[in-house]
DNA sequence: GTGATAAGTGATCACCGATCAATTGGCAGC
DNA sequence: GCTGCCAATTGATCGGTGATCACTTATCAC
């Protein structure tokens, strides 16, 4: 018993390292070829190990793409601690809201993918599908808290913080999964586009 | 060669038929199932054709999706006309429009997903591919149109009307496919915020 | 009838996700 | 040194999938 606690702690690091490395491979094929195209083969190989070896790590498919889900989400919410000022809210720091989320969906729209586009198969262990929940809960949860500071600011227009928040939120998700999901579309400029779009949900969204 | 007319004509309408009914069997799975759980064999089965037999119709199982793809943008579009009236537009016109999409979506969850929230494979025939961004263009063509009334009224501020138009479409999609996407999030009373969302939008693109 | 044409089928292919018995490699106890 | 154990890893394999093929069946002009 004793004996093994060192050679679990060895094994766990080093299976967490591997551990790191399968999701870094995954999530590069995900980016190279796209979500449903990578095998799980394709995926040990990447990762330099064979393909029944991942299932050490992961119970399924899936669960790959699910950590890498909650992995995104919690980049996202760091994204968005980081971008959160302690100054009093205005104008400028809704724009630099908006823009840290529509950002982190272009810059890493593969990850973005897997968090807000992905379908589920709805076969998912119910502990990874909670905590990928909890995740994203939290996320949003920063947005929310962020917005709630306009409100609390008395910068908005009257209405329920909760109905702004997931009104902007859902805004938002729209244009940047359009523009991942739809690159062909015959779109105007992506930079006057943002920005135009952002502007419009301020004036919707805030005070006059 | 003219003997053939009549055969080919009664094996097209034969085939239109058949045709038709795997896309209802396959649409219904996809509903029933999920678009990613529904095997060529259960759409065979469902359609009562052995499963070689969907090849002689469409040429991969993506294509199959691809052409409900197409469908759910002709509805789409229908729906656009039939709610779009020859009055001078005002703010009732304005919510009805944006509540045609977001109805659209929700209605038709399935369609809904197959036409805008699919991985595409890349796999498909590019002359399906362009048949699908053709029909997608036309939908979106039609909205493009009604935003254009509301600019050629002086209803909005001053922008360019496809960045009105885009911008709009991306906020009703966000809110659409989060919806259809996320059933468990703890979304604000879904009447309520649809109502929500459509009114700031209203505000953010039309002038006070 | 008869031959040609098209539709439909069973059998089959390569590949997929997932599982399992068997093998390997490293470390404790002697 | 050697032995025995345990976790990590593997080749082989299972059922199922999308897709293809040779073969059979039904239809229709003549």
């Amino acid at each position: 018993m004793a004996m093994t606690i060192r050679s679990v702690r060895k094994a766990k690091g080093h299976g967490a390292e591997r551990r790191q490395e399968i999701l870094d491979a995954a999530l590069m094929l995900f980016a190279q070829r796209g979500i449903l195209a990578v095998s799980t083969r394709d995926i040990a190989a990447a990762a330099g190990i064979s393909q029944p070896a991942l299932y050490a790590y992961f119970r399924t498919r899936e669960e790959i793409a699910a950590v890498l889900c909650e992995q995104a989400f919690i980049d996202l919410r760091m994204r968005m601690v980081a971008a959160a000022d302690h100054q009093p809210p205005d104008l400028a720091s809704f724009l630099r809201i908006c823009r840290v989320y529509i950002d982190f969906g272009l810059e890493q729209p593969d990850a973005y993918r897997v968090a807000f586009m992905l379908e589920k198969g709805g076969a998912e262990p119910e502990e990874t599908k909670a905590r990928i929940t909890a995740a994203g809960v939290e996320a949003f949860g920063c947005f929310h808290d962020q917005v709630a500071r306009f409100v609390a600011a008395g910068l908005t227009r009257p209405a329920e913080t909760t109905l702004i928040s997931q009104s902007l939120w859902a805004s938002l998700h729209g244009l940047a999964s359009l523009l991942i999901a739809r690159p062909g579309f015959p779109w105007a400029d992506r930079e006057t586009l943002i920005s135009h779009h952002i502007m419009a949900l301020a004036a919707g969204v805030l005070r006059r």
